[in-house]
DNA sequence: AACTTATTTCGATACTCGTCGAAATATTTA
DNA sequence: TAAATATTTCGACGAGTATCGAAATAAGTT
């Protein structure tokens, strides 16, 4: 989960799977749609690879990367739990907030 | 988007953001659930409010925060987005790559 | 007004991260 | 086998980040 989070928590990343999606694609093809340099790339998809985001393959002197989108599912359901039920009102509801009432959680 | 994946890449915003799902608190409150000091709760909380995933109010002495979930709602596009139809064979697909072909995407 | 409480701001510090060029490794080609 | 190509690993550097204690700011209490 936080390995998912800090692999997404990057532009060339997120821009990577996005390549990727459309397609599979050798790590010298996907460096090659970047300014950065290859060792940044291959940095990139180790990250991305770590995260189980991506999977690899060698071929020949290649390496084919290819996107694994169900860690996704993780993301996506942690992203819709925050968003389900108990519809918050914002701060500035119409019941002020009561500093004295006793629904202080106390720590687990 | 880069600030809501930015904000969302750390344990405690996330737990942060959980425990306002539940229901809205002050900041001393937030961070009273954190094993860490408040000018770091602080800081938190201020970055997920850069991220627009909190908001916040004043209630006399107190900051009263509480979650802000329609952010969420790029995040959620995004990975839907990446998950969406063109369902990626992995790369150690039966037909291999042909490092040949003429697929190489130029840089747009 | 003095004191307490709540929160943020300010510097400072240690650590992580993205990036690079050079070198290492592996594979294909001549 | 030697040279070329593809990719990764290594070591280093600068920028960003999480954290802290102390100080500043603001509101409530005595």
């Amino acid at each position: 989960m936080n390995t998912v989070f800090k692999a997404l928590n990057d532009p060339i990343r997120r821009q990577i799977l996005e390549i990727l999606k459309a397609q599979d694609m050798t790590a010298g093809d996907i460096a090659d749609k970047f300014e950065v340099g290859k060792p940044t790339i291959s940095h990139h998809l180790d990250l991305l690879r770590q995260a189980n985001l991506v999977s690899s393959v060698k071929d020949g002197q290649f390496m084919l990367y290819s996107i694994n989108t169900t860690v996704l599912d993780e993301v996506l359901k942690w992203v819709l739990e925050l968003k389900s039920n108990t519809e918050q009102q914002p701060a500035m509801s119409v019941k002020p907030f009561d500093k004295n009432s006793d629904l202080k959680i106390k720590k687990t």
